[in-house]
DNA sequence: GCGGATTATTTCAGTACTAAAGTAAGTCAT
DNA sequence: ATGACTTACTTTAGTACTGAAATAATCCGC
């Protein structure tokens, strides 16, 4: 009713969006692109017409009517086009590349020391097979990293779990890498990803909730996800939670993560006496391996399941009912690799969830997404494409890089310059 | 940089803007008032331009330069036109008139009891006796709630602290009233009041957190107040903090509310044997007046002292550290009846806020606003002025007619038509 | 008292949008 | 078949913005 818009914009947005959308979701009728895009259905029809004469999209043939004149959806033509995400974890890299759509067509998984001094060199290097073993022009690299980063365009991170302060990821990725690189923090990429191929067709503020190694929080309003001031909103693991309680590595002590994060359920079954104190794992990496193997056991030890997965359930159902009465999301999505043992959760979780919720909203929806490893850099890979329809210039100018190169790729062009 | 904006807009919303800018902050130069309200100078040479030509606002003499063209600051002419706010509670009316910059010039508290069928009409009642004893043209009447509102525009209140299910507070006093009428949460509503009058001027991301009868949060990210889907966001009261817990009316138990809200404290106070149990207020506003008594025996009591507020502060701290760990925030305001003890909160509050804070926020500035009985009320009126820069929308037809009106004011007419 | 630097404002030409009204192409009930 | 209705798209004319370049008005050092 009272939109705004005007004047000039050099960068040629919404063709870019247009592209995008069609590349993420596939054919679409005009109608559905203006609602989506929120413009115009005349918008529409003016940058399809261009963007048919540079032969970039093509227009299918007629949907069935239900009564009414039947759409013609369009379609990309050409863009064989990919793009690449990568996961940084403190022992490990993983490099996935995918269609725009987000199929997956490669992944890799390197061994990452974050400690040694030449680590981003390594990094760059793995990216790089990645980004030639793909027989297609990439439109860019999405990185996802535990911490907060201080804007996807600049890309420099803090992570006290991995140790990096000031880290200037995104300027050394793209001068070793020579394409456009989106930084991002691990949890928020994940919520972009859940925008373009995810709860996003349906919903536009949601939460998104992580559990896993820690536990993390992507708040999406409006479908634009919510950085905050410096780029460290959604940090739901290090919500206070008991008095007194273990410290954290962040500075304080009895928050979320300290309870359910990995390192704190294998606190929790060591003291239960469901896990012998001598086996207790040493690496992060092991602990999630010694969760499987407790969740093995739990599925005929209902003391262990109740005891471990029911408690953890119920206190991700506690904080999880703290946010929505505070922030009153249309939905939760809970992911992670903790998901993998989400029956066991469930229970404890419905438990905590709906018995601390404001009454108005005890029936709230919430879905947990089938989790695979790929995931995480799936993930980082999503905003590489969201970026095509960035419209508040978040992504700056490495945004505006791969709207280029998507133009480039739908035109047919198969490699584009840097 | 790369800014969007175009096309036609019926309703002239810069223009407006300007006049409300003017209003609600005095003079400003083109300059400040291009970078307050992110449009490029040039724009408002040109409305600048108009809206001289049609008498409304005016040059003042020059600035003192600091070495470059001075600036000559724009104001606003004639526009004596005034704004009125209503609080809404359960057992009493507040309504203030203010003129636009937020001198309140006059008061009036009523006794209401909402429990009463014909309860809209003796409030409207109440309204016109505000609106008819002020001098000059009214903008319109804000009025805050406490509860959730669908949206400004038609005012759809539910509140169980008050007993209002789907009550159409928006639509009745708009039809008894004849001016535009915007319903908006009590809490809200002072966010908005903060971002017009207070430290929206140095921060656009911050929280407002409200001590009182319950406990509230305003979010106001990117200067615009975070609503939530249905209206509902901000409920901080209603965050779930301790296990078990005392029962709330909103269908929970053990949140932040029913700690140290106004009966949370008495209950506590009693406990710990500040209070005789037979002393213990029965009406909620009775509540405030024995947390004033134990204020004043605190004063010379320090067991009391460190033991009631000293407790509630490190609570509050605790929510609050929450918060900013999870929406990174650049400031955290504090206001509400509670603040007039805040000396009495402020060490705990310090302890518990710093301490759980995660490192890299620790020294997160908050601010504790001065606070006085009209606040609510002036909160609510501020609601009228700011839809004159209502960018989005979300004051509807309702912040059209206030801004028709305030063009209205503003070129000299003494009264406009409903 | 003159050039240079600095800041504020204006001019100008261009553009990406919009609303409103028209056109196209089907379904469905009679 | 006809016309009523529905939905999808297009045409048209207009506009509220923008960036870039030009102009204006001051201070400062010498």
């Amino acid at each position: 009713m009272n939109k705004t818009a005007s004047g000039s914009r050099p960068s040629d947005l919404l063709p870019a969006s247009v592209l995008g959308l069609l590349g993420a979701r596939g054919p679409m009728t005009r109608t559905e692109l203006a609602a989506a895009l929120r413009v115009s259905p005349a918008s529409i029809t003016q940058v399809g017409k261009d963007l048919m004469s540079r032969g970039m999209v093509a227009e299918l043939g007629q949907l069935a009517s239900g009564g009414g004149r039947p759409a013609r959806p369009l379609s990309l033509v050409g863009s064989a086009a990919q793009i690449v995400g990568v996961k940084v974890a403190a022992s490990h890299l993983a490099v996935v590349a995918a269609k725009l759509d987000g199929t997956v067509t490669l992944t890799r998984t390197e061994p990452f020391d974050v400690t040694r001094p030449d680590a981003l060199d390594l990094a760059a290097r793995a990216m790089r097979a990645v980004l030639e073993a793909v027989d297609a022009p990439v439109l860019g690299v999405g990185v996802g990293v535990p911490g907060s980063v201080d804007s996807l365009e600049s890309g420099v991170a803090d992570s006290p779990t991995i140790g990096w302060h000031n880290a200037q990821i995104g300027a050394a990725l793209r001068q070793k890498l020579g394409v456009p690189v989106l930084v991002e923090n691990d949890v928020n990429a994940l919520a972009v990803a859940e925008q373009v191929y995810g709860v996003g067709r349906r919903y536009s503020t949601y939460l998104v909730v992580t559990i896993g190694r820690g536990i993390g929080c992507g708040i999406v309003i409006d479908g634009q996800v919510y950085r905050g001031a410096d780029g460290g909103a959604g940090e739901l693991g290090h919500f206070p939670m008991v008095e007194g309680g273990q410290p954290c590595p962040y500075g304080h002590s009895g928050c979320l993560e300290s309870l359910i994060g990995s390192s704190g359920l294998i606190r929790r079954a060591v003291e239960a006496g469901f896990w012998a104190a001598d086996e207790t794992p040493t690496r992060p990496d092991d602990e999630l391996a010694a969760i499987r193997r407790l969740a093995a056991r739990a599925a005929t030890d209902p003391v262990l399941a109740e005891g471990l997965f029911g408690w953890a359930g119920r206190w991700l159902g506690t904080a999880a009912a703290g946010l929505v009465n505070l922030l009153n999301p249309e939905t939760v999505v809970i992911l992670g690799e903790g998901t993998a043992q989400w029956e066991l959760w469930e229970a404890g979780f419905e438990h905590g969830f709906r018995s601390k919720l404001m009454a108005a909203r005890r029936s709230l929806p919430y879905v947990v997404d089938p989790w695979d490893e790929d995931k995480w850099a799936l993930g980082a890979a999503a905003l590489v494409i969201a970026s095509s329809f960035d419209k508040d210039g978040a992504t700056g100018y490495q945004g505006e890089l791969v709207r280029e190169r998507l133009s480039g790729a739908a035109a047919g062009r198969t490699r584009t310059e840097v």
